[in-house]
RNA sequence: GCCGACGUAGCUCAAUGGCAGAGCAAUCGAUUUGUAAUCGAUAGGUUACGAGUUCAACUCUCGUCGUCGGCUCCA
């Protein structure tokens, strides 16, 4: 992607859509660089790429900023904590690591923070930072340090872990990079635990590009089980001008937010008394989701898959058999009970594919085969982790189960690999990053199947595939399926949140226990390997997404009304009518607009819903069978014949295309 | 689920203890207009829901529901 000169970033860290140069985009969004795995023989070896040749820190998930900048975020968390404790003589401080865009600091105290204390605190921040005051390292021992943080029980944590070689997260580093030295940092009148590195003095941090942006309750080490701290969040970049466009982008990114676009253009609503998390789809989003589901009916059909159809409900013996139960029960709907029988809506569809595979009998010449179902699923996520259509309780998903042969594998791997790609390319997605999934040591035999050696040949078999396949991806442990690895497509929605589009998995555990088999060759029944897809993901996540990525301005083939005719008097109206009629024969969505207003205001409301064609008729248009052609993009066609219009326009539907 | 903020007309917002208002949208009327807002009128509300304090509650308190931002989670 860094390869093109010139790129169309979504979301992804710019929190907008935009056309950049490959330098500007590396400069300003300061790309998430991670181990890329290298061809070559055995697993790669993980890389660090420096794109700048700047000094550039690690830090977070394989992410890296520019030294300086890290360096000012950072010494600006002890420089709010010092603030902090100015006014909280009591609180707590435990850790505050730069982030992307600036920093935060954790802080155990009784009270949650009020917006006028946060007020308070940044305006301290700004005079100490005004002070010119040094930060001075200094290297202890572990008694030393404890006995300076001897009130402080988060520090004191720190302290023994550190003493162990473990990081601020208590994990253990890696080998010799477990360090025995514990360092202070000391500004002003505060002093902290900290590796470091800072800013040799705060004359080196403009008190104008940083801003205190938010707080918020955060849990110790991130655990859930542990005490809720209060996290206060700063925006922080080395130039006033710097903060001031990150503001900004903040505000656009809010103006094409699905939320608000998806209500604008009536595409989905939610109900209070329908439920959290259950999206209602208007008209326009039923056109969405149909035109969504043609296509994926037209490339699953080229590319062989079937399709099935199976039920929403289910005994429970189906999600015993498949391990879901009682694992994912709280992610599942409460089961129903009914004459004895306990049913359970599905949070997946793949148990009921498994059976249909094992209703029929399999030889090694059938395989592979493909069974494709766009599957409504129902997941009872966590109350507060719902998001507008990003993440709901209800989905319908672009679900498909390939069963093959080992040999097949790579094969049909990669065909769903292509198969995203021929997506992306349809969609214009560009801004996306494929992760390879692996599992976790520590998590064998609980988060993930106990079969260490499968694991590590299905992982390599799927990193040799998108080597052979030049597909660049990232990885990442610790975050595959239950059942086997597999290849996320991660993306960024335009609030900066990071979510998976599509994901492609292999399932070397589950077909086991279906007793699902085809015999082969040699005449011995073997067990199939599976591979779950999704390259749409699900329609309430795609469609959240291409809200955003498009900004509401879909593409002609996909925009609920493609066309509005604009008569510009009454006398207009009833040709007006005729035209509509006559584009809705040739397949066209187009709407006359006969309301009372004059020809600029409806030009004025289509233009805001972004539809894409505005057909104005007056007396010229009545008299020669035309119609006035105005894009979306401001552009006038003037007049052409109706015949010729839909002539025009029909081309560009029946090939996806982008432009209009 | 946890921490916090918020919830007023279809939408965006005002009213801080004393008669609930504006713009847009809707409806009706006038206008018949050539590429991003024609004029006027009408209608629209148990201020999310439920309790409490008060002579008086949109406003203060408590609870419930929902939304938003984080945390956690995300097969």
């Amino acid at each position: 992607m860094l390869g093109h000169d010139e790129i169309y970033f979504n979301a992804a860290r710019l929190e907008c859509s935009l056309a950049l140069k490959t330098a500007d985009y590396v400069r300003v969004a300061n790309p998430r660089i991670e181990k890329v795995a290298q061809s070559g023989e055995g697993n790669p070896k993980p890389k660090i790429q420096n794109l700048k040749s700047d000094e550039v820190i690690a830090y977070g998930k394989g992410k890296t900023m520019p030294a300086q900048l890290y360096k000012i975020r950072h010494s600006l968390a002890h420089i709010m904590a010092q603030a902090v404790l100015d006014f909280f003589p009591d609180a707590k401080p435990t850790i505050g690591p730069p982030v992307e865009n600036g920093f935060y600091y954790d802080f155990g105290v009784p009270k949650p923070f009020t917006a006028e204390d946060l007020a308070n605190i940044e305006g301290r921040m700004r005079e100490i930072v005004r002070k010119n005051v040094a930060f001075a390292r200094r290297e202890v021992s572990a008694d030393e340090a404890r006995a300076v943080f001897g009130n402080n029980p988060f520090k004191l944590e720190l302290i023994d872990g550190l003493a162990k070689g473990e990081d601020d997260m208590g994990e253990k580093g890696e080998g010799a990079a477990a360090s025995t030295v514990i360092s202070l940092y000391t500004q002003d009148t505060f002093t902290d635990l900290c590796r470091g590195p800072h800013v040799l003095s705060t004359s080196e941090i403009n008190p104008e590009a940083f801003k205190i942006s938010q707080s918020s309750g955060a849990y110790w080490r991130g655990d859930e089980k542990n005490a809720m701290l209060q996290r206060i969040y700063g925006l922080a970049f080395e130039k006033k001008e710097e903060l001031d466009h990150h503001l900004n982008m903040i505000e656009e990114a809010k103006k094409r937010d699905h939320r608000k676009i998806g209500a604008e253009q009536e595409i989905f609503i939610f109900d209070d008394e329908v439920g959290p998390g259950l999206p209602l789809w208007l008209p326009n989003g039923g056109i969405l989701i149909e035109q969504l589901e043609d296509l994926a009916k037209k490339m699953e059909l080229d590319a062989g898959y079937d399709r099935v159809r199976t039920p929403h409900v289910t005994k429970d013996q189906l999600f015993l058999r498949s391990g879901h139960l009682p694992y994912y029960a709280e992610s599942m709907f409460p089961p129903m009970e009914l004459d004895g029988v306990t049913y359970y809506m599905k949070p997946m569809n793949c148990p009921f594919h498994h059976k249909l595979f094992a209703a029929q009998q399999h030889s090694y010449r059938d395989l592979p085969v493909r069974f494709a179902e766009y599957g409504t699923c129902y997941r009872y996520e966590q109350s507060g982790e719902l998001q507008g259509l990003m993440r709901v309780r209800s989905m319908q998903m672009n679900d498909a189960h390939i069963y093959c042969t080992p040999e097949q594998f790579e094969s049909e791997f990669m065909a769903v690999i292509d198969l995203y790609l021929k997506y992306f390319k349809i969609f214009g997605i560009d801004a996306y990053q494929m992760r390879l999934s692996l599992h976790s040591k520590e998590g064998l035999g609980k988060k993930y199947v106990n079969n260490p050696e499968m694991w590590l040949k299905t992982e390599e078999m799927v990193r040799r595939a998108m080597i052979n396949g030049k597909v660049p991806f990232v990885e990442r442990e610790n975050e595959a399926a239950f059942y086997g690895p597999k290849i996320d497509v991660q993306i960024w929605s335009v609030v900066g949140r990071e979510f998976t589009l599509a994901t492609n998995q292999v399932d070397f555990a589950v077909p086991e226990r279906f007793d699902l088999k085809y015999v082969d060759k040699d005449g011995v029944e073997k067990v199939p390997l599976c591979l779950h897809r999704a390259p749409l993901g699900t329609h309430e996540r795609f469609i959240g997404f291409l809200i955003e990525h498009f900004a509401g301005a879909f593409p002609l083939w996909l925009a609920p009304q493609q066309a509005t005719i604009i008569p510009i008097a009454d006398r207009h109206v009833e040709f007006a009518q005729q035209v509509a009629k006559r584009l809705q024969a040739e397949g066209l969505r187009a709407k006359v607009d006969n309301g009372h207003d004059r020809m600029q205001n409806k030009i004025r409301k289509a233009q805001m819903l972004k539809i894409p064609y505005m057909l104005v008729i007056g007396d010229k248009e009545l008299a020669a069978d035309s119609v006035a052609v105005r894009l979306r993009t401001g552009e006038d066609l003037k007049s052409m014949t109706v015949n010729a219009f839909a002539a025009r326009a029909k081309p560009i539907i029946d090939s996806y295309a982008m432009t209009l």
